[in-house]
DNA sequence: GCCGATCCCT
């Protein structure tokens, strides 16, 4: 038996494989449970090709034992269609064998990851039917699933309940919270593991890639630094993977010096994810020239871009305005071997839009292999919207509406820019479609203060100093119409006078941050960091660039596309996004 | 023996 495994551990090519299933027809040893489910299990999971080979295998397995079973099902899960293994299940269930741990556990794992939610539920009672449900390892990959599912408090709960917790346990709860819409649970998660309160686990590789990501959504800086200070003290930064993860982290948060640095310094190799995170990195920081810089330097490293490189370095074309050589690498990608997505089009789309190209965006979408996504339409009603094209907007929102897939943003769009042209009755038509739609995300900015994190909505009054931030708010209306500010009211969607107008718009959340940390800075400098849900409108844009100057402010506003530094009365975004 | 992992369009 020991030579049959050690031959199967040397296998260099899936031709091995094959001699060895020969060499164990013709010994008579397949008939032999135990070498041949070691076989099968091999042969199933260790080469791409070898799935197909056991599946085929299989039939002429006279009296097919659990771990015959468990080998097929474990490399279905692992494979591109795992809801086979819920399939191979079904048929196991029929069979004289019985399921054990093991093959509930790649059953979980191949519901985790084709999403099969119910078909885990089932196989979550019979698990606890059959009494396996003290496995540790059995609960953590279930605990994997629900996360990934978005159970998230299904698998808290399950969380909770677990006697014994190890390390991957911990990790999954904090990269599902993480991944799940929840990151500051994760970061929450991840503290209490740091502080040694975690079923004595502390945090591994594994445990700051959670917590990284979690810094990475919210943008939180104070936060990354103490992740990254973690990394350092227990030496987690050799691993490539971390090393990825803490670049996009600091890309993320707004510190593209400290990212770029970790790139330079990196000890274990960059990889393509690497250096797609950094191209990335320097896209949202509107440094397009970097970018590129980096873009032309990956070939030259012995890799060769991918999709997502790709994307990265249109991004930054786009955030750039540098529409030539967007248009250019879009050309030459598919020359290259490399496939156009939805997203590689939706880029391109929108770096036409805005750069006032708007029948070509509309060319290239109907020009599409595939069905247009939502988000193209909504692409180019945002452009239609900035070059105030009634008729391309009008066009997009029909798109829109007969793809089902329109969103309150896109009514708030085609209302506003009816409103900008004084079109009332169809701002109010518009409105009246989009009332009729329940859901509805509100615009929100936060900014972290001495540890802590403010958070204001539109029009925000529930905040402690409340009286104060909208006195001053009163105070730089007042200075920066001095300095010859007019309020942009055509960003207000109601039909109000101009003077309610000016006032809705100086309630929006990024100005309700931005003077409350103006507030609390007491006279300090150092750079204010905002953070907002939805993109930064057009009004704030402006008063916050006039408020960098009359303030000597340095403001950071990370939106949901990009970073927009603004210093001196100027952005970084030079008044392009 | 089975658990946890990085980059991606508006």
């Amino acid at each position: 038996m020991a030579y049959v495994e050690s031959l199967l551990h040397n296998c260099a090519s899936f031709s091995h494989v094959r001699q060895i299933h020969a060499h164990l027809l013709a010994t008579g040893l397949f008939q032999f449970y135990p070498y041949r489910a070691k076989f099968l299990d091999y042969c199933a999971t260790a080469f791409s090709s070898g799935l197909r080979h056991a599946v085929a295998a299989f039939p002429f397995i006279r009296l097919p034992g659990t771990n015959d079973w468990n080998a097929i099902i474990r490399g279905y899960a692992q494979s591109d269609s795992p809801n086979e293994a819920v399939a191979w299940y079904v048929s196991m269930s029929r069979a004289p064998c019985k399921p054990d741990a093991l093959t509930c556990s790649f059953l979980f794992k191949a519901c985790a990851r084709s999403l099969s939610r119910i078909e885990a539920l089932q196989v979550h009672a019979h698990v606890r039917r059959y009494g396996f449900f003290a496995d540790v390892l059995l609960q953590t990959t279930l605990l994997d699933a629900y996360a990934k599912f978005a159970d998230l408090d299904d698998a808290c709960k399950l969380f909770d309940e677990m006697s014994r917790r190890d390390i991957p346990s911990w990790n999954a709860l904090i990269a599902g919270l993480a991944q799940g819409d929840r990151p500051s649970d994760a970061l929450l998660l991840f503290n209490r593991m740091r502080e040694g309160n975690a079923d004595d686990n502390s945090p591994n590789e594994v445990t700051v890639l959670g917590a990284l990501s979690a810094c990475s959504q919210l943008g939180a800086i104070k936060e990354a630094d103490r992740v990254f200070e973690y990394i350092l003290q227990n030496n987690l930064h050799h691993n490539l993977i971390v090393c990825n993860a803490v670049i996009d982290m600091f890309a993320k948060s707004g510190q593209i010096e400290k990212a770029y640095g970790v790139f330079n310094s990196m000890k274990c190799g960059r990889n393509i994810v690497t250096w797609n995170t950094m191209i990335m990195g320097f896209a949202i920081d509107g440094d397009g020239v970097n970018a590129l810089r980096l873009f032309r330097l990956v070939e030259g490293r012995g890799l060769k871009p991918d999709g997502v490189t790709y994307l990265a370095a249109l991004c930054a074309c786009n955030h750039s305005g540098m529409v030539d050589e967007g248009l250019d690498l879009f050309e030459k990608m598919e020359k290259n071997g490399v496939f156009r997505n939805m997203k590689h089009y939706g880029t391109i789309v929108d770096l036409l839009g805005r750069a006032g190209k708007l029948e070509a965006a509309y060319r290239i979408i109907l020009s599409m292999p595939t069905f247009p996504d939502a988000v193209l339409w909504q692409t180019l009603l945002g452009a239609s919207k900035l070059h105030s094209n009634v008729k391309m907007a009008e066009e997009a929102s029909r798109k829109l509406v007969e793809s089902g897939s329109s969103t309150c943003g896109d009514y708030v769009l085609l209302s506003n820019l009816y409103a900008s042209q004084g079109r009332w009755g169809d701002v109010g038509r518009v409105r009246n479609a989009m009332n009729k739609r329940i859901k509805k995300v509100p615009g929100f900015s936060y900014i972290e203060m001495n540890g802590t994190v403010h958070r204001f909505f539109n029009g925000d009054q529930s905040h402690p100093m409340c009286r104060e931030i909208y006195e001053k708010l009163e105070e730089i209306r007042v200075r920066i119409r001095e300095f010859g500010y007019e309020a942009e009211t055509k960003y207000v969607l109601h039909d109000l006078g101009e003077e309610e107008k000016e006032n809705a718009l100086s309630h929006h959340s990024e100005k309700l941050a931005v003077a409350f940390g103006l507030i609390s800075r007491n006279g300090g400098g150092g750079v204010m960091n905002v953070n907002k849900n939805l993109r930064i409108c057009g009004d704030c844009h402006a008063v916050i660039m006039l408020v960098s100057k009359l303030y000597e402010a340095e403001i950071v506003v990370r939106d949901r596309t990009r970073f927009h530094r603004f210093k001196d009365g100027g952005c970084s975004c030079r008044d392009y996004w």
